[in-house]
DNA sequence: TGCCCGGCTTGATAAATGTCAAGCTGCTTT
DNA sequence: AAAGCAGCTTGACATTTATCAAGCCGGGCA
């Protein structure tokens, strides 16, 4: 728990008082698992949100054909939920697990929603979570509708290369919209040229 | 105002008081644009959020051949910014334009924030805005990345026929990520099956 | 009125990407 | 050690989508 303090300071520049650790103590609870477990199955309705304190997951939907698409990647302190599902209380059409050994911290929605107007620190940090996502959302967008193939991949070898170290290349695949077997492509062509 | 009064009750149900008004007439300006005139243009840094009252905007970037990429639509009761710009005070990649005679009530970052915690109203619509946003953007992503230019387009005309009615089929081709010509096409194959 | 221009369609062709099938490699499991 | 499997690559081919070029149509404007 010491070092979610430390990380809830690191983004809100506001320190957490012995009081406010109390309380967040009985509201996070620490949950571990192995990989390609599930934290959250299709129909489920996601009840937590999860605090990435060890491990690799993925948010992703499976298709009629069995083909997967990936929805999100999280590894260390990032936040994983279905947000959908989470905010409005319906079955989730998304898998989530994990794809390393994993340890989470979780919240439940209500407790979510009471340590926002009770920690002003968690009010901070809710605002900055919810920045943060508005300005990654945008430009996902951006780059699903604006660039090819092989420039969203080299944009997120530069904007997240720890993603493409530790997931395999048929996720990449599956989060950039394309098929394992084009990226592969990509990658050889861009090596070829000195990438 | 009196209409936007209304509005925050109907997301908050929180009804404004008179002393609230005031705070937020002083906050906000109306402010009203032709067609076609720009709210903001590439390179200059997003200092308002715009709740659109009446009228249909579009935040768009233009590529290097001059072909233009729509991020963003909004009709009345749609909030418009560079959500990017406005929060870093970063240059803006985009320009934001109005399609017919818009007109906008308009709010500053510091006022934005102040009235956060000063009105408990605004910071519900706050969260409420937030929650909303990062669901459709999970939508958004998931269809760019899963479905066919038809199926987008197929959904599009379900979940958003308001955008596919008010705008040009251009637009909306770019908003998918498609070409005008493979849009056009898509309708006819869609219109000679029956819708 | 008549012209012009923006928006839309259509056709021909090219480029990007997907699909299917095969084979390679390294790791895990037995 | 052998078997099996997951991840990756490669080739041949199919499909989707983009590009370029031409023409149509209707509304705003001289």
């Amino acid at each position: 728990m010491n070092r979610f303090y430390e990380y809830i300071r690191h983004y809100t520049a506001h320190p957490v008082t012995s009081q406010e650790q109390d309380v967040l103590q009985h509201a996070f609870r620490p949950k571990k698992l192995r990989k390609r477990q599930y934290l959250l199955q299709e129909g489920d309705i996601c009840r937590h949100l999860s605090l990435i304190t060890k491990g690799a997951m993925r948010q992703y939907s499976v298709d009629e054909k069995g083909g997967e698409h990936t929805v999100q990647f999280g590894i260390e302190n990032w936040w994983m939920s279905d947000r959908e599902s989470f905010e409005l209380g319906s079955p989730s059409k998304y898998n989530i697990d994990a794809w390393e050994d994993t340890e989470l911290l979780q919240i439940g929605y209500d407790d979510w929603w009471r340590l926002r107007s009770e920690i002003p620190a968690m009010r901070i940090l809710t605002a900055e979570m919810d920045k943060r996502h508005a300005v990654a959302s945008q430009k996902r967008i951006h780059a699903a509708i604006t660039l090819t193939a092989e420039e969203r991949y080299l944009e997120m070898m530069k904007s997240q290369p720890a993603f493409i170290q530790r997931f395999p290349q048929n996720m990449i695949a599956s989060y950039l919209g394309i098929s394992p077997e084009t990226l592969s492509r990509i990658r050889k062509q861009a090596f070829l040229r000195g990438d």
